[in-house]
Formats: structure tokens, C-alpha cells, sequence
DNA sequence: CAAACCTTGACACAACCCTGGTAAGGTTGG
DNA sequence: CCAACCTTACCAGGGTTGTGTCAAGGTTTG
């Protein structure tokens, strides 16, 4: 059995218990459960710790704000009033080289697929 | 001139002046200045200030949740960082189905492709 | 079986977010 | 020129976040 209980776990992320248990709560790092209900942090939820600690500090970004993040990529449909909301941005055609916009998209389209090939 | 001062803009759209205020500095609706620095509010802000309140209100979304958001929007760093936090989601691939990842990522590129020739 | 874990739930407290208010001063328009 | 606006810069207070700690009880293991 690869994984760690939640003390070994904060130990060696440097996150606290508490701290994991808040971090599960906002829905960013959820370890599974052994049959009794201990939290079994694996490999992949300790890096994923350790990097989110990093974010965290290097960018001054909130758990809360990782934790809107995860919901918008959760709720479909929060997300597209979201992105509509900020895509109807009030600035005239003229503005934006409408090349220029579609080629970020295409861009951060193209980055994904990246991710995606990555993944699989 | 079709641009409202700050309270007026205040009494159109069911913020107070102060929260006005506030929303510019959050980055998230910056109205025109006069020569002396008065804000001046046109209909795309007006418009944008009314569906924030319907968006915040409806979906429980608080204005520093849409600061980030808006700080994702800005700071290319940043949004590739937390994607990328996500995208490494400690999940085993056979969890997603990759085509129906695809398919959805396909679908988004679509959506933003009918913003922008709408917005064109 | 007892020590050393784990669980959830609650209280506590500093720091921050949201919002209102007020003060000191510039701008506008009749 | 004066009333009614606007500006920025603060203070303030209720609500939320992030974090620790403790209590009551179940689990694991030497």
C-alpha cells in the first residue's frame, strides 16, 4: 500500500493536518478512503500538495480562489456566464485585431490538445 | 455625451457609488475618465455592471472570485500555472474518456469562435 | 489491550473582504 | 459664486478565510 495517512502526508508536503483536511473541503485534493474512513494520500495527490503549495506562494493566490477555479471547471454552465461575461467585454472592434484574438484562441486550443496527448 | 457619472451610473445599475468604486479597482469594469477625472460611464459599462450583479447574485460568485479570474484573463503565466494544476489531475486515464475530454475541449473552441464573429 | 493513530465537530482568532461613511479638496453649471 | 456634483484617502465594522487546537470517539498495531 503506496499511500500515506494524513500526518505522514503533511509531514511530507509541509501542508498541516488541518490544512489538508480544509484543502479537501474546498474540493482541490480529494485522497481516497480506506474502508475504515482514513484519508490515503498516493503519490499523485502528494505532488499535486507540493505543487499547490507553490502556486499558492509564488503567485499570492488564494485556496479560495483554487477552489472558484475547480468550481467553474466543475459547473458547466457557471463557466460559460463566466466566460460570457468577460468575452462581452466593452471595447469597440476596432480595439482588438480580431486575428490577433483569434489566434490566442486557437493558441490555448492548440496548448490543450498538447496537455490532452500528454495525458493519454 | 451618453455617459453617466458615477452616481447616476450608481441609481442605472443598483450599485452604490462606493461599490462602483470598488469594482474599478478590482479590474473589473473600468469606466472612461473626463478631462478632470470624473468617471464616465457608457451603455457597454452600464450593461456590463447589471449582468455582474445578475451574475454574482444568481450564482453565489463574490467580486474578488471575478477579480481572479480577471487576474487569470490578464497574466498569461498565471492562467497557463493553474491550468496546468488542474490539467495534471490525479485521476488514472481511463477514468475520462479521452474523446469525450476532446470533444468537450472542441466544443469550447467553437463557443469562443461564435463570440468573436458575433463581437466582429 | 493500550498507545498511537485516525475521524468529525466545535470554538477561537488574526487577517482579509465587502461595504458604508466621512473629510478635504477640485469641477460644473445656473 | 454657490450648490451640487466629483475626486482620493482614510476609518470602521460585520462577514468570511485560513489556521490552530481541543474533545469525543473509532481503528490499527505492537
Amino acid at each position: 500500500m503506496d499511500a500515506l495517512t494524513i500526518n505522514e502526508a503533511a509531514r511530507t508536503t509541509g501542508w498541516s493536518a488541518r490544512m489538508l483536511r480544509y484543502i479537501e473541503q474546498v474540493g482541490l485534493v480529494e485522497p481516497a478512503r480506506s474502508g475504515s474512513g482514513y484519508r490515503l494520500y498516493g503519490a499523485p495527490e502528494l505532488q499535486r500538495l507540493r505543487t499547490l503549495r507553490e502556486l499558492l506562494d509564488s503567485r499570492g493566490v488564494g485556496l479560495g480562489e483554487m477552489g472558484f477555479v475547480r468550481r467553474m471547471r466543475d459547473d458547466n454552465g457557471l463557466r460559460a456566464e463566466v466566460d460570457t461575461w468577460f468575452e462581452s467585454e466593452a471595447r469597440r472592434p476596432a480595439d482588438v485585431a480580431p486575428s490577433d484574438w483569434l489566434r490566442f484562441e486557437q493558441d490555448k486550443h492548440e496548448r490543450l490538445l498538447a496537455a490532452a496527448t500528454q495525458l493519454i
